[in-house]
DNA sequence: TTCCATGCAAACAATTTGCAGCAGT
DNA sequence: ACTGCTGCAAATTGTTTGCATGGAA
């Protein structure tokens, strides 16, 4: 598993950005960097770095996945007005223990909480300005 | 929304499988009725049942969306090894109680517990015959 | 006749993959 | 020279949509 620059630019491109990138949005910010660079060597290489630790994917209930640099465990919540998502307060650990007792070996889950974030539920309140 | 003789097929095919299906399983079991019902007839009767609160649908986080004929509110969980899904016993007023303290108005979340049923789980302890 | 829903096929979005060529060792 | 990764483009998968036709009120 090489270090090719173009897979370096990927992760810098995903760590850099204060946003949950989806793989066009890593490809775009990529192509600031580098403008050749593929669409296939985005998805390939965002899942090298998903296996090797370094990224985490994140399932989008509706619309692309996007990828996370932050690989602590942890959920989200989707903010449906600005698309924004942030970080769950409440641990996955915590979330985890309500299925303990399911007659199953559970192996994990995948939760997108969805609501309005504090700023647009604001600017929905104050209409114009 | 008038009463088409597929879109009863459509609704009666989910509610007579045992199994969440998707919409290429509630084509297929369809076509057994009405050999000639098209895929877009289906995609556009299981979102109107879906919008008349006839149906439920399930978003997967890999794979194709499912359809589920019990609306009452459940969440679910997902067998990796059968692909089978089954309800959690958990119920979904107990699991929103956690996000009670994030600073969002919530307004709903999309959960897929991922593991093994005990099915599977005995059958690959014994294995052969 | 009026109108919505259908069948069909093309369009779409997200992602994956086959393959020839290039880069680094 | 060998190997693996790239760029490119075509293929897949899941779903949506445009449009002409058809059946029911």
């Amino acid at each position: 598993m090489g270090n090719t620059r173009q897979r370096e630019i990927i992760y810098g491109v995903v760590c850099a950005s204060p946003e949950h990138l989806d793989a066009e949005g890593v490809l775009e910010a990529a192509r600031h960097i580098m403008p050749k660079i593929a669409v296939g060597t985005v998805y390939r290489n965002l899942a090298a770095l998903c296996d090797a630790g370094l990224l985490r994917k994140i399932t989008m209930p509706n619309g692309p996945d996007r990828y996370d640099k932050n690989v602590a465990p942890h959920e989200h919540i989707l903010c449906s007005s600005c698309g924004r998502m942030f970080d769950l307060s409440v641990g996955t650990d915590e979330i985890a223990k309500l299925f303990k007792d399911e007659p199953f070996k559970i192996t994990g889950f995948t939760l997108t909480v969805v609501g309005t974030c504090k700023n647009c539920l604001l600017r929905s309140r104050a209409p114009g300005a």
